[in-house]
DNA sequence: TATTATTTTGATTGATAATGATTGACTTTT
DNA sequence: AAAAGTCAATCATTATCAATCAAAATAATA
C-alpha cells in the first residue's frame, strides 16, 4: 500500500473518533507500527492531524456531533475490532471502478476508512456514509432521496425512488441483525423497508454480519438465505453455522482480527 | 508507440485510481520502467498529474477537506455580511412547521444559521445545507437523491425523481447568479438543471440576491422574473432595479446588515 | 537512397528512500 | 513497584530512483 493511500485511510478513521490508537490504524493499514507512527508524525507537521500519546486525533474536533456523535456511535463500540476486520476482509471484493451499494449499518459504516483510498461509485441510503465518503474520498456518491431519519441515520423515502430503482450495481454490501435458517432478519421495520429496496439492485448480496448475529433472532425476515452471495463474518463463527450457510450454498469469508482473511468455499 | 500515446494512456490511468504505480504503467504501455519514469516527470512538470514516490496521482480533484472549507467557501465569504443580513431577513418567512425548499448555494446556505432554532419541514438538493442542519438542528430533513457534485455541493439526478417530484412546499428559497429583466439567470448548466425540477414543487418562489446580482448577467434563463414572488435584496439596491421588480409585481424586501429589515410593498 | 545527426528508448548501476523488526528508554496504569 | 503500553533509535531488507550509456528509432542531410 502507498503513502498516499495509507494517509487517506488514516485521515478518514481520525475523523470517527476523539482518538484513533497506532494499533487500530495498523489494523487497518496492514502495516507496521514504525510506519503508523512515521505516517502519523509526518501528518501532524502537515498539520493534517495532531498527534497524541497513543494515536492521533483529528485536528478540527469541533462538530463531533456530525458524524460520530450521532445515536449509533453508541453502538457502534460494540465488536469494533470485529466489524473492521470485517469491513476490511469486505475490500478483498473491491476494486477501484467498480459500483457498490451499501446500507446503512454500523458494520458497512466501517467500510469507509479503507474506502477512503479508492476510487469507486457508491451507492449508498446512509448518510453519514455519504457524508463521510464526501469528505474524505474521492470517490462518486451517489445517494438516495427521501427523508433523513436521525436514529437509524438513513434517508428513506416514501414513494417508489427512481434514484434507487435506476441504479445497479455487481455487489450490495449489507449489515444485519441477525442471521438465522429462515433467513437475514432485521428488527427495525424502517430499516427493512429502506433494505428491501436495495436488495434488488444488486446482482450478488454480501452480508457484513460478526459471528455474534448467528444467535440473535429478530422479528422480520428481510430475505431467504439463498438470495445472499456471500456472508463475511469474524473467526468466532460457529461450526454449525457454517453448516447452515454450506447448506444454503452461501459463500464465506472469514476475516480474523489481523485482517488476514481465510477464504472457504462456496457450494 | 509514440509518446503522446503513452502520456494519454498514463492520464487516463491515473484517473482510476487514487496512486497508479510505475510498473502498472509498464504493463499497460508494454515499455519500460526508465521510459515510463521519464513520462511521469515530464507530466510533471506539465502540471498534468502529480509525480508521488512509486508512481503518480491524479492532479486535479481538489483536496478534500470538511464541510466548512468546502469548495464554494471561496465564493462563500464574498460578500458574507450581505448573504447573513438576506438570509436572516428571510426567515420573516419562515414558521415553525412550515415545509420549505431550499436549493443549492452560497446565499442560501447561510440560512442554515437562522434555521437552527427553528423546527420546520426542509427540503433540500444542497448537501451542505442537509449536512449542517442535521448535525445542529432538529429539522426534519428531506433531500433529493442523485449523484453528489463535489464542485456545486448538489445532488442531482438524472432521472425524474420522485422525492422531488412528490414534495409540495408553499415557498422555496433559492440563490442566483443575476438577476435582470430577462429573469432569474444562472451560469452553471448542472445548477440550471436542479433548480429546474425544483421550481415548480412551490407556490412562491423566494429569491435571495444581494444588490451585487442585479449588475451580473449570466448565459442561461432559468424563469421569468413574473414567476418570482418575492426577492430579498440588501440596501445597496437601485432605483432602477427596485422599478423592475415592481413592474414585474415581485414583491421585495431589503434586508440591511444590522439584520433589520424593511418590508415594501408587494403589488 | 544512403549516410549521418539527433532523439528516444531500455538496461545497468550505485544511490536513496521506505519499510519492518528489534532494542531499550520512557509513560502510564495497576 | 511491577506490568503493560508507548515511543524513539537503529539496522537490515527491500523498493524505488537518478544517472549513465549503448542500442534503437527517427529525423536530417547529402
Amino acid at each position: 500500500m502507498h503513502e498516499n493511500e495509507r494517509h487517506k485511510i488514516i485521515l478518514s478513521a481520525v475523523q470517527e473518533k476523539p482518538v484513533t490508537t497506532v494499533s487500530e490504524l495498523v489494523d487497518l493499514t496492514s502495516t507496521s507500527e514504525a510506519t503508523i507512527r512515521r505516517d502519523i508524525a509526518s501528518l501532524h507537521v502537515q498539520k493534517r492531524l495532531r498527534r497524541v500519546r497513543g494515536g492521533a486525533e483529528s485536528i478540527n474536533p469541533p462538530q463531533f456531533v456530525g458524524l460520530a456523535g450521532r445515536t449509533f456511535s453508541v453502538n457502534e463500540t460494540l465488536n469494533i475490532h470485529k466489524k473492521r476486520a470485517i469491513a476490511n476482509a469486505a475490500m478483498q471484493l473491491c476494486d477501484d471502478g467498480d459500483a457498490i451499494i451499501i446500507n446503512g449499518g454500523t458494520t458497512t459504516f466501517q467500510m469507509v476508512h479503507p474506502l477512503a483510498a479508492k476510487r469507486m461509485q457508491i451507492f449508498t441510503n446512509s448518510f453519514p456514509i455519504a457524508e463521510h465518503l464526501l469528505n474524505h474520498s474521492k470517490n462518486t456518491i451517489l445517494l438516495s432521496g427521501g427523508v433523513i431519519y436521525r436514529e437509524q441515520n438513513i434517508i428513506l423515502s416514501p414513494f417508489e425512488n427512481d434514484v434507487t430503482r435506476n441504479f445497479y450495481a455487481k455487489r450490495m454490501f449489507m449489515g444485519a441483525q441477525g442471521l438465522c435458517p429462515l433467513g437475514l432478519m432485521e428488527a427495525d421495520p424502517l430499516l427493512i423497508q429502506a433494505e428491501h429496496k436495495l436488495i434488488n439492485q444488486a446482482e450478488e448480496l454480501v452480508v457484513l454480519a460478526d459471528s455474534s448475529k448467528f444467535t440473535q433472532r429478530s422479528s422480520l425476515i428481510l430475505c431467504a438465505l439463498e438470495r445472499i452471495t456471500t456472508v463475511i463474518t469474524d473467526n468466532e463463527i460457529r461450526d454449525e453455522d457454517r453448516a447452515m450457510l454450506e447448506t444454503a450454498g452461501v459463500g464465506l469469508i472469514v476475516a480474523d482480527k489481523t485482517d488476514q482473511v481465510e477464504q472457504q468455499s462456496v457450494a
